[in-house]
DNA sequence: GTGGATGCAAACTCTTTGCACCTTG
DNA sequence: CAAGGTGCAAAGAGTTTGCATCCAC
């Protein structure tokens, strides 16, 4: 996929415009503001496609919800709010995992999930 | 759910002789040994019972996974291996994680996945 | 005996795919 | 104009639900 179609377009524009992980529905509603007409499937095979060029991460959440964002900082992890459910982006943390896991393990990557409340739902 | 059934033994034993968390087929495929004829809807109704008397803990994996375990230690996360995918538990992290998250934010839980080889597999 | 639990199949949700049409380069 | 992308609808995969039957208490 290189074209840079309107849909492309839309579906990164919005993902910009949010500034935090989008679902799918998310995205397929904000880009269909500015493209009416916009379907699911071209969701989808656009944000499969975008992860493949590096130009999107998914973060997968639990439930199997999975949500996307744009690639902004080296490295981050996500806190989810339990209350309206937005998931915002954490600082990089430089805790030594390795020493977590027994002997003969090879550690090639750490996901950390934090959750409770957001700024905005726990005043 | 209260009724000690042919099929909530055979679900509970599939786990807890696994020792490792499973997916709902292999917990069906599992306990299908001990008691054949067992369905799908069974087992889904039976871990989500098993969750709600905190007998089970649900494991969310990347790409909409949920596998199932007996909450044997306090507090542990996972290992997920990239070649065999079992997961295995790695224990208690004391990483402070409060620090990460801005300001006016309550933590509440955190999940940590860890990945790489295992053992067997890094050898 | 009776109400909760089961098994089956249908229904649902979410994601993927086939295909004719359209659009970008 | 030609390849590649899109939209629609149908097909899949995974999970839930309705209902008649069964069985643990």
């Amino acid at each position: 996929m290189e074209r840079n179609t309107q849909q492309r377009q839309a579906i990164l524009a919005a993902l910009k415009k949010a500034g935090r992980p989008l679902s799918v529905q998310e995205v397929l509603q904000s880009a269909q503001k500015k493209c009416p007409g916009l379907g699911v499937a071209t969701v989808y095979r656009n944000l499969k496609a975008l992860i493949n060029e590096e130009e999107l991460i998914s973060v997968d959440m639990p439930g199997g919800v999975v949500l996307y964002e744009i690639p902004h900082s080296e490295h981050h992890h996500h806190f989810s709010c339990v209350k309206c459910s937005k998931v915002f982006d954490v600082e990089a943390c430089k805790f030594n995992f390795q020493k977590l896991i027994p002997e003969g393990f090879q550690l090639s990557k750490h996901e950390i999930l934090l959750s409770g409340l957001c700024r905005t739902c726990s005043s």
